[in-house]
DNA sequence: GTTAGTGCAAACCTTTTGCAGCTCT
DNA sequence: AGAGCTGCAAAAGGTTTGCACTAAC
């Protein structure tokens, strides 16, 4: 059985390895999508139906806590609930279509350089950066305009 | 009684204007504070005891929907409320402190630049963007080092 | 006078906690 | 063996909804 990223990382710091987490683990590290507690809570289920819920969240708290994942909300387009990505991508923006949900990863030198000038500027040190845009997409923004001709036509009509 | 900043938007629209969202909407534009839903309720309490809070959540919703705040969770730092900020302000990023909960703003072009990347690069219209960056501030950075020195001094010694 | 908005109570959804029993190392 | 982890049930925290009454325009 392969250790995926995340499992080494724990392995390192002595955490135990259940076989719950690592079905958790699994998940996150090679879902491809971003999973909110439930969703994950679900998958897992299917590998294992008595996994329980809390344990989705406790190891969620555990891998927030040791820096492994990323916490999102993704504007809370959908809801209240959070997002989990593992962290050992490269640093990026999330961007949200606010018409159909879609959800873009953006990387791109504006976001260290806005890390480094916030560093310089406050005399913080950073440690975590959330980034999230919301807009419209390509797709969206073509039906959007459709939308709005149609209706300036009605009102022409009117 | 003059109508500050968010109240003449929503007058442009048609909302009306009840006493409760006068209060409310004072608050909001006058408070230099990052208000969540419940600080916002006890300000408004003082002011009128019998506003409810269903009262405060209806409006923030309504707010929200005509784009006149942002909604922020400042990296839900004290848990999992949300704060609002009139959106009336220049765009701005949030930096907070992980160990204290000092949140300050930082404003600087970078976050011009990233929203033109994001758009030009996705072909996404931009509509509102948040940023949130979590690290230690100046003050908390010395007394982390501090107590770094003092570990290290106790190991020495056993 | 109408229609939108408010207060109250109750529901809702997501997440956390207490505790007894199980399991990884 | 023993600390750490899990499952279950129950609670907590934040937010939303249904409905009758009230107030803004």
């Amino acid at each position: 059985m392969a250790g995926t990223g995340i499992q080494n990382s724990l392995k390192e710091r002595g955490i135990r390895l259940t076989r719950q987490r690592r079905i958790l683990l699994d998940l996150l590290d090679r879902s491809g999508r971003h999973l909110d507690a439930d969703s994950l809570f679900q998958l897992a289920k299917e590998k294992d139906p008595k996994l329980n819920r809390v344990t989705v969240y406790r190891t969620l708290t555990l891998l927030k806590k040791g820096g492994l994942v990323d916490e999102l909300d993704l504007l809370h387009f959908k809801g209240d609930q959070h997002y989990y990505e593992s962290k050992l991508k490269q640093e990026h923006a999330h961007v949200i279509c606010l018409r159909c949900g879609k959800v873009e990863e953006f990387f791109g030198d504006s976001l260290q350089r806005l890390r480094k000038q916030v560093e310089s500027s406050l005399g913080f040190s950073i440690v975590t950066a959330r980034t999230e845009l919301g807009g419209h997409c390509p797709d969206c923004q073509s039906v959007l305009a459709q939308e709005a001709a149609e209706k300036n036509a009605a009102e022409a009509k009117a």
